[in-house]
RNA sequence: GCGGGCGUAGCUCAGUGGUAGAGCGUCAGCCUUCCAAGCUGAACGUCGAGGGUUCGAAUCCCUUCGCCCGCUCCA
């Protein structure tokens, strides 16, 4: 009887990602990068049932967010959703990055304090110091906004007889450090020379570069769509609303990478903008924000550790008008949850600024001809305006991630313990035939059902065979690296035509007729 | 960047100054008519890296890299 006072462990609390991060190396989903060497901080390989199971997630979310949008569905206006995709370079043009904020907002110096270890960001310090300051007295450095601000201001009344200014820590000249206390601190002079924090990583273009060639490598592949705008409504006969949809590889200097692949410098990401009027964008973020949700749920993460998480006002970004988190309790943020998505209303925040930046201003408007006041004939005059803009911006390697760690399933009743519940449409293995035993005209059999079940379904991941060893562990090998569906060749194979298919989640065996193997699979695996 | 923990075979780990080990996995052969079964055999180690102390270092010291946890950060 569990108390009913402690909260049961959620199935992801319960797992071990220890244990989850040792079956990714063991089976190769998961090698850390260039590890002969040591490995190389907040990098990180995909082996080749990894670098499938990505695909297959990347594939998934391509067909339902490119190729059949939303399923089918209609949006807020009636019509079907409509994206187009596009595949923009790494390295754009370094004044895309000036635009967008990310050469401003991806540098915050830091400064530490060597007695407390807190940190601060060197634009939040500032400092009481005594009216046109001498130079024995000391300086009380505060964080504005904080605790801090009111104890340091009463030691500095107490010290300066009132008789103080506030200054920026940036001001303050470098001789003049030693003398200042620190927020947190007992004893002056502790804090570190402002650390530069550089997050976008920083690459020369051209053979011969110098600092003239400084170009960024993209922290973000959402700037790539906003850039191409133009193109696209020019060349593709586009009509608002629509979506223009990329995955591609991002890169940030984290701080910190930590957690597995969770927060990685490179990484992967699945992003559409979705554009429309301003009139319509509250409805459409209503739209995406639900669908995203109802997608991740759709390729095996239904259940308690999903959950939709509107972000609070306060904590959205400057631009952004609305914003929600698609998030997974990992084992590592459980009890809380980590960010698979977030889906954000940023209004017409980033077509303003390219337009302002690149020197095209109103020719980056869209020209709506289904808007505006009626003309004499009848048409609508038109309206011209910058798009509102949807964002639903997924990260596939936490994708990958949440399967993974959703997938790992302990069951010690079962003779292979550890098992990979893959979602069918994921799973990087699909089927696998065995040869009940390694003779008796199974063998070939058994080839020829995997010729077969390979020439239908190797497109969509590895179909295996294998004849060595025992059943047992062959079945075992096949849970542990997610292989939804065994079919088995055995004596009655070659008496009554039919073979055994073993379900990996239960364990459990249905004789079914072996020119029906292709159909049921292709029903399981929705092909 | 700070603090703590860890780093030995593919995985899990033992080995605290004296010949690098075990279990599992992997591979080969035999056997095998449904769940890591059995028998026989085999391969696999920069003991994370570099330096030092020592007659001798996986072991002690220094430096460094990586992973995990906590702080910090996350436009």
């Amino acid at each position: 009887m569990p108390d009913p006072a402690s909260n049961p462990p959620s199935p992801a609390t319960a797992k071990s990602m220890d244990e989850i991060m040792a079956l990714c190396k063991r089976r190769g989903f998961v090698f850390q990068a260039s590890e002969i060497y040591g490995g190389i901080n907040g990098f990180w390989d995909y082996g080749p049932l990894g670098a499938q199971l990505k695909k297959n997630l990347r594939d998934a979310w391509w067909q339902d967010v490119v190729m059949n949008p939303c399923w089918g569905r209609t949006g807020p206006s009636g019509e079907r959703v409509r994206t187009v995709p596009l595949d923009s370079t790494i390295i754009q043009h370094p004044r895309v990055w000036q635009a967008s904020g990310h050469i401003a907002g991806f540098n915050d110096p830091m400064v530490d304090c060597r007695e407390t270890k807190q940190r601060y960001r060197y634009d939040h310090v500032q400092v009481f110091t005594r009216q046109g300051t001498t130079s024995e007295a000391p300086m009380f450095a505060f964080v504005l906004g904080t605790e801090t601000e009111n104890r340091q201001r009463k030691k500095a009344e107490k010290k300066f007889d009132m008789k103080m200014e506030v200054v920026a820590l940036s001001d303050i000249a470098p001789a003049d450090w030693p003398k200042v206390l620190a927020p947190h601190a007992e004893a002056i002079g502790t804090l570190t020379e402002p650390k530069q924090f550089n997050l976008m990583f920083k690459t020369y273009v051209g053979a011969t570069a110098g600092e003239d060639d400084v170009a960024y490598l993209r922290p973000e592949t959402a700037q790539g769509i906003f850039v191409q705008f133009k193109n696209v409504v020019d060349t593709t006969r586009v009509k608002i609303p629509f979506g223009i949809a990329q995955t591609g590889k991002a890169f940030r200097n984290e701080v910190t990478p930590r957690n597995f692949t969770f927060r990685s410098r490179e990484f992967e990401q699945m992003e559409v903008e979705f554009f429309c009027h301003e009139s319509e964008a509250l409805d459409w973020f209503s739209f995406w924000r639900k669908w995203r949700m109802e997608w991740w749920e759709s390729i095996g993460l239904a259940g308690e550790n999903l959950r939709l998480y509107d972000t609070p006002q306060k904590d959205l970004a400057h631009y952004a008008k609305a914003g929600s988190d698609v998030e997974y309790r990992f084992p590592f943020t459980a009890p809380g949850f980590g960010e698979l998505e977030g889906i954000a209303y940023r209004g017409d925040f980033d077509l303003r600024q390219h337009a302002e930046h690149s020197g095209l201003k109103d020719n980056l408007k869209y020209f709506d001809m289904t808007r505006g006041e009626p003309l004499p004939n009848g048409q609508p005059k038109g309206e011209k305006y910058f798009p509102h803009v949807i964002e639903p911006s997924a990260g596939l390697d936490r994708g990958v991630l949440a399967i993974l760690c959703e997938a790992y399933t302990k069951d010690a009743s079962r003779p292979s313990p550890e098992i990979m519940r893959f979602h069918p449409r994921v799973a990087p293995i699909k089927a696998a035939v065995f040869p009940l035993v390694n003779k008796d005209g199974m063998p070939e059999v058994a080839d020829r059902l995997h010729a077969e079940l390979q020439g239908r379904f190797g497109r969509s991941g590895f179909i295996e065979t294998d004849a060595k060893q025992s059943i047992g562990k062959r079945y075992a090998r096949m849970d542990e690296a997610g292989c939804p569906y065994c079919f088995t060749v055995d004596g009655d194979t070659l008496t009554g035509q039919t073979v055994t298919v073993r379900d990996r989640d239960t364990g459990k065996q249905d004789r079914i007729a072996l020119d029906k193997v292709g159909g049921f699979l292709a029903g399981k695996l929705g092909a």
